[in-house]
DNA sequence: GAATGAAATATTGGATACGATCGCCAGATA
DNA sequence: TATCTGGCGATCGTATCCAATATTTCATTC
């Protein structure tokens, strides 16, 4: 899942890329929460039909990043601060619990893999392309988490950290938090080579209430503003 | 969520219609693992084109039913008893923990709402309908968590649930389990009642945690036997 | 002037038709 | 004989067109 194997000739449905439009542009804030998504406007902007407009909305909505209601179209989702709570304290459980079992039966390839994950996000900093930098973020995240073999609680980190992603740019960005989490990360990632269960959980679990913390509270200086 | 609306006249979209026939099909077994969907027979079946297929198979693979690959179709997933463990555990560390929210915040009205679930639920074990059974159970445990306020974990369980209906099918059937699994939810909703946090948050972990460990037991039964 | 109800418009949901891709197998080639 | 190539059939992905539903506009009534 980390490491994909990237095809040379990388050969995309239309509607993935459609889905990958969309929530590039609710992620990076185009789209701001309760704006109306209109399918034939979605499809003439990219010159294709509504269908497969229609299939990546429903594959957002999916991920939670719209909702879609019967004949009224995709709603993008609101992004308030209880809606971050809601979904980080599901993180927050998630994640340390993972981390346990993935290095209960990782291997040294595991390690290695997750000592690349790190070394590319570290290496993203310099160039500093927020996007680049959450894929690589996250990357590196499930690469910790990929020898627990647990598909669908895979599944479920991964809806809910593409749902929080559009919050993380609000936290992500400053470089001052950028420097933090990286120092974290290589924390995170000694304990984790030392195959240090309770302290790698521990960290991680830290790591990420940090962010969360640091974002709710940003969130919520923003709604007393309105 | 729990206690839906019931419309009086009850107006389905053709997509949603075939995500439950397509489900029902899934969860009462006849579609096992592995068994190849193919669109243009269900459409078929159904009498309808193959797009509302194409949408209610989008719907399950969100809900980790089936699994969809370009150009191959839908495959319904696979039944292993790692993947019950896998869904459950991701389970037992969700729902403990929003009950506790839930008792937190919760009015009498709440309270009121999840007794009348657990009385209906108690009512259909005399009518021993599975998928009745299977549903309001759900019903009970949802009424528990509803005050919790949480709807991206809610939703999260749900597709947990969702995926391991299939499994509960297994364990719901024998009279002696629901007769446990009655008195299990009764002194739940005691403690609940009292808005005993710990407790309930206690009772709810072993109440899932035995279901869990008996499915998966006799997954591995039928494994070993394979 | 506000509220109600009915046509008009916009938007989504679904059906049919066509094009693209995959898996399999016969036949060619080494 | 074993392997590779190319074509065939089956199946999925997408476009175009039609139907159903929601929203808006505007006349009508109290």
């Amino acid at each position: 899942m980390s490491t994909s194997p990237k095809p040379l000739l990388q050969r995309q449905t239309v509607t993935a890329m459609v889905a990958e439009y969309i929530a590039a542009k609710i992620i990076g804030g185009d789209y701001p929460g309760g704006h109306q998504i209109r399918q034939e406007a979605i499809a003439a902007e990219l010159g294709v039909s509504r269908i497969p407009v229609r299939e990546a909305l429903l594959q957002l909505e999916a991920e939670g990043l719209v909702v879609i209601r019967t004949h009224r179209g995709a709603v993008v989702s609101d992004l308030s601060a209880d809606d971050a709570i809601d979904l980080f304290d599901a993180r927050l459980l998630l994640e340390p619990f993972l981390v346990k079992k993935a290095i209960a039966r990782m291997s040294n390839q595991d390690i290695a893999n997750a000592e690349r994950a790190l070394q590319d996000y570290e290496a993203a900093i310099a160039r500093g392309d927020p996007k680049e930098l959450s894929r690589l973020n996250w990357a590196f995240h499930t690469a910790l988490l990929e020898p627990s073999m647990r598909p669908r609680s895979m599944a479920v980190l991964q809806t809910l950290y593409s749902s929080a992603d559009r919050y993380l740019r609000l936290q992500i960005e400053p470089l001052k938090a950028q420097t933090k989490a990286l120092q974290e990360h290589r924390d995170i990632f000694e304990a984790y080579r030392l195959r240090d269960a309770v302290e790698t959980s521990r960290l991680l679990k830290k790591h990420v209430a940090d962010a969360a913390e640091e974002i709710v509270s940003q969130l919520k200086r923003g709604e007393a503003a309105v």
